[in-house]
DNA sequence: CCCGAGATCCTA
DNA sequence: AGGATCTCGGGG
């Protein structure tokens, strides 16, 4: 449907050296782009949540845990982090610094572009529910665990500017009730009203967001 | 070495 | 409510 701009700039490293709470905020609205043979698919970042691996018992990375499947956390922010739960396989951005192991994960996306291909590879219809939950968007854009440890500022995946959002809720994060007291930490971000979010939530509370000079779309 | 659990999703 | 289906990490 919508064509595909002529020039899709990836965000270059300096934009994932930000904490990480700030990066799941800046992260909201921002193009998530894949390339592959079949063809590009695009979708803005709706919904977030961090992951501070040190102090965070729903971390993988929790108390600095190193494994063949941690190793990426360790290493650069901007770099790609992707696990299989169950069967799905799940996106996240690498934040933190060298040696500082956490994370961002992409739990939902608003199809831009590609949305026919997205279909076709979730086999389904319905747009609100291609990319309305974090296996669901790896599926629809064909990110899978070839995609672990890319660099997010060249194709065939990558991140670019999109919109600022006006509004940005906050939240519980889902699916880690067994995490202890880290299961309450307000630590989920999605853009408040955004009929894409994974599931709905009451907000804790919510950030508006001044339209300064350097924000327009 | 075996087993349980997990940042999920679909079907019944 | 339960199954799919893979990786990690703890316990024997």
């Amino acid at each position: 449907m919508g064509e595909i701009p002529k020039e899709i700039i990836p965000l270059s490293y300096d934009f994932y050296e930000q904490p990480t709470l700030e990066l799941s905020k800046a992260l909201l609205g921002c193009l998530l782009v894949k390339e592959t043979d079949q063809g590009m698919a695009a979708g803005y970042i709706v919904e977030t949540e961090a992951y501070i691996g040190p102090v965070d018992r729903a971390a993988h990375s929790y108390n600095n845990r190193r494994t063949g499947r941690t190793e990426v956390m360790f290493h650069r922010s901007g770099l790609t982090y992707t696990y299989l739960m169950h069967t799905h396989c799940l996106f996240n951005v690498v934040s933190g610094g060298e040696e500082n192991p956490e994370a961002v994960l992409v739990r939902a996306l608003e199809p831009r572009y590609g949305i026919e291909l997205m279909k076709r590879r979730r086999g389904i219809q319905d747009i609100t529910n291609l990319t309305n939950g974090p296996g669901k968007l790896t599926k629809s854009m064909g990110i899978t665990m070839e995609d672990y440890g890319s660099s997010l500022t060249l194709p065939p995946l990558y991140i670019a500017k999109g919109f600022c959002p006006e509004s940005i809720s906050v939240g519980k994060r889902i699916g880690i009730d067994k995490s202890g007291e880290a299961k309450d930490y307000p630590w989920r971000f999605w853009i408040t009203h955004n009929k894409f979010v994974s599931r709905h939530q009451k907000s804790e509370y919510e950030i508006k967001i001044k339209k300064d000079k350097n924000n327009e779309d």
